[in-house]
DNA sequence: GCAAAAGTGTTGACTGTACACCCATGT
DNA sequence: ACATGGGTGTACAGTCAACACTTTTGC
């Protein structure tokens, strides 16, 4: 028998009875949060949104954006609300992915109460720099690839777990659904969604391989009839556009190949 | 800003100040459970366990088995202290598979009070009959087949979302990861292996590619050297017998083909 | 012309499917 | 012998990685 069946059933109370004269000093305070990896492709970079906190505990170390559920709100109205707290956006922008990524519930996990976190993932293009008209130490994109250097942020809490897991998440949700074009803003061509691809990979692809398998997938990207405007430095032929395709799923799925057990690391 | 942070802005607190002095008629009382969804495959049915409720709301109805996350609890300790009170098993057979499904929110799914349910699902294999000791009738497995049936049981709550959700997770879970053993005890052979594919898909599987597909997938079964005991009523080849293999993933996947837009249903 | 990037064609290896066929067993 | 299910062989179509090649641009 559990515990508060146990105690239910000492007291003489039904369920409803029990619940219906909830007393906190009994079941001791417990919150549940919301925490968003809005994750992006910025300068090239897959980064991370995330804010430096400002109040103990964890002063000064970098956490998820995030917040409280409050009284009358789902978890998918808090987490809309949040990100646009944060970025400081009134709209999100279109095309813009955001799913649930799982719930971290270490009892241990904030020494102020007990915290249930339900973190989401967000699959975003670029957006303005976050928190406009505040403190642009408090909030900045990190890229993914220094989170494990010693240059970069100290996580707080265990977000460096809920990143890793929404990392994790995003590359493979890349190879079977059509959420890399989440990445970018429309209209784009295939180059820009190979580029993402390699970015969150961490692989090249091969350019005419990829171009044949992307438009083989139908309802993945529909071209827009148009060419993207020249280019710098030393030309190169102008790519064509395209758009988000209606494809909810892609089959056969793209494949991140890992490097095998070669040395050759990148760079 | 969001309101919370507008109320401890306006007691002049900071974030710490404000949730040591949690008053719980400020933040109203909020609940978090687990609720499991039990799959196996029971005389050849796909199965989810399901409690009758005996108390109000929902009284009567069928509903997930779960409860209360307790205070020193991880949400995975609370999933197994659960399943052991729910299906009366002292110790869970080995093979069994769990993992966390997704986060349910709904600020009007319980009249009660706030209550978030983490749910988790779990594959099993043929486990004795739920409760032993209790009233039977109070704890069996529902065929999933039936549960939007007429004759099946009316769910608690936003169980029927819960359940549904948990059953696709099931049905593309056993496409790219070894999962579907979770269902069987060992050793198994591969015509049963098969059957657990067709129950839970709904499709049949030709036979002999199955097979030619499962040994190929190295790590997804290893052969036991041993013949499965004689048959019933016609005889028939003994089949050789397998347990799990080590791998965590399969590639490529088994594909459930969906039944094109042909109209034969089964039976 | 040359560099650079977009885009096309070709080839050999591999995979998936359908289906014919052989094997081992009970009656 | 024959029914039943286990297990193998084969052949065709589709897919994929590699890489040579053509096209369109800027300088």
């Amino acid at each position: 028998m559990s515990e508060p069946a146990e105690a239910r059933n000492r007291a003489g109370l039904t369920e409803t009875e029990f619940l219906a004269g909830y007393d906190p000093r009994r079941f001791p305070p417990v919150a549940v949060t919301v925490d968003i990896v809005l994750l992006t492709v910025r300068q090239g970079r897959f980064s991370v949104l995330l804010v430096r906190r400002a109040e103990h505990p964890e002063m000064g170390k970098w956490a998820l954006p995030g917040g409280f559920v409050q009284e009358h709100e789902d978890l998918d109205e808090a987490v809309l609300r949040e990100l646009g707290e944060e970025t400081g956006l009134e709209q999100l922008p279109p095309g813009i992915h955001l799913e649930q990524l799982r719930t971290y519930g270490r009892p241990d996990r904030d020494p102020r109460m007990r915290v249930f976190s339900v973190a989401y993932v967000a699959f975003a293009p670029h957006l303005p720099a976050p928190r406009a008209g505040s403190d642009a130490d408090l909030a900045r994109y990190w890229p993914v690839a220094e989170l494990s250097s010693p240059d970069g942020p100290r996580l707080a809490f265990d977000h460096a777990t809920i990143i890793d897991d929404a990392i994790e998440r995003a590359r493979s949700k890349i190879e079977y659904t059509p959420l890399a074009t989440a990445f970018l803003e429309e209209p784009f061509s295939l180059s820009e969604l190979r580029a993402i691809y390699e970015e969150v990979w961490g692989t090249p692809q091969d350019p005419s391989n990829f171009r044949r398998k992307v438009l083989r997938l139908e309802g993945f990207v529909v071209p827009v009839g148009e060419i993207a405007p020249p280019r710098g430095p030393h030309g190169g032929r102008p790519a064509e556009l395209y758009r988000r395709g209606p494809a909810q799923v892609l089959w056969p799925p793209l494949r991140r190949r890992e490097p095998e057990e070669a040395p050759g690391e990148e760079g």
